[in-house]
DNA sequence: CCTACCGATCGGTAGG
DNA sequence: CCTACCGATCGGTAGG
């Protein structure tokens, strides 16, 4: 009888790919060896090659599933019946959640873009621009100047994301402030500047 | 007779930091090899080895040189006899100069601490932490807010530095929004939040 | 300041 | 004659 597809081939293919995301979030891309990951699954070196055609495609697939998860919370976020600052205030929150949920991912997007080929990257870039078209739509909805000056509008939505986004090099989740609170200040920051 | 130091010694120390940092910047440290980086300078490499005893000690030049500027130039923009709000103006453009009058460096400096050795990624740290310094005594002086709640203040000191660290992955200095402007959007931002 | 090398390890693939 | 998977090893290159 011919075999068919492992029932579990997905299953595998989600085990490597956290064992990957792990190791290289720790040593980098090419830092994180496939006999590394592989021994890290209690693999053989072969059989990972057997879910993967390359090292990049881990990679890719580590970006992947990390932003998708991103995006699809963003637009969930955004279509409840809410204020605009509401929504931000939310965005902020569930952005912050994502990130340290997965911190390995999240370090892995923000660092390794550069490892993946150009037709791969091209497919995460844009991916990543749809999660800023989110917050695009919102400051051209709430700042009536930058509703009429659009070209304005890209540097304000990369200080949303750059203080969201910068908090994996800093934000420690046992420390004093919490990650709701964290989000609260960059979104709150984002609608007035510092607190009197 | 014995001889000494060649005159030039720094001199060649500065063109083999200057072009390890473009290529560091461009392949990582891992993907860009010691072969790689005295091909670009024109040397052999063992002539490398000859400035410097490991690959890491290029790497911590680069990093060093480049954080001891901004520190310096953090310093002497504070110093002036200027308003509070101003000082903020004016360190977030020195900033934005900074980075992007030394591209490679600065990328290197955000993506490439971790393959420091842990002595030398502590004084690169700690340079990190005297920035930020200077950042945390205008938040403490600006705000009575956070001068009262000071574990409040690490956060707000972070947001300032995730919207200026963050352009390195999308500002384009021959796009349509200048680098001063990029600067003034960031301190506006942190100081008063989207404008109207 | 160079050529000639080293022990080790890299990503990827062979035969069965 | 297929797919799934193994132990072993390929040609090249890494930092030193």
């Amino acid at each position: 009888m011919a075999r068919t597809q492992a029932v579990d081939f997905d299953q595998r293919r989600e085990k490597i790919t956290e064992a990957a995301a792990v190791l290289i979030a720790k040593k980098g891309f090419l830092g994180a060896s496939v006999a590394d990951i592989s021994a890290s699954c209690n693999m053989s070196k072969s059989l990972i090659y057997h879910y993967f055609p390359a090292k990049e495609d881990i990679l890719f697939e580590v970006m992947w599933s990390h932003v998708s998860k991103l995006l699809h919370l963003a637009n969930t976020v955004t279509v409840y019946d809410r204020t605009p600052d509401d929504q931000l205030i939310w965005l902020a929150r569930v952005l912050m959640e994502a990130y340290n949920g997965a911190q390995a991912q999240q370090k892995i997007l923000l660092n390794e873009m550069d490892n993946l080929p150009a037709e791969k990257r091209g497919v995460i870039v844009q991916a990543q621009r749809d999660l800023m078209a989110v917050v695009d739509k919102f400051v051209a909805l709430k700042s009536y100047k930058l509703r009429s000056q659009p070209k304005l509008r890209p540097p304000y939505v990369m200080m949303f994301f750059g203080m969201l986004n910068w908090t994996h090099t800093w934000f420690d989740r046992a420390g004093p402030v919490s990650e709701t609170k964290v989000a609260d200040i960059a979104s709150d920051m984002f609608l007035k500047g510092l607190p009197f």
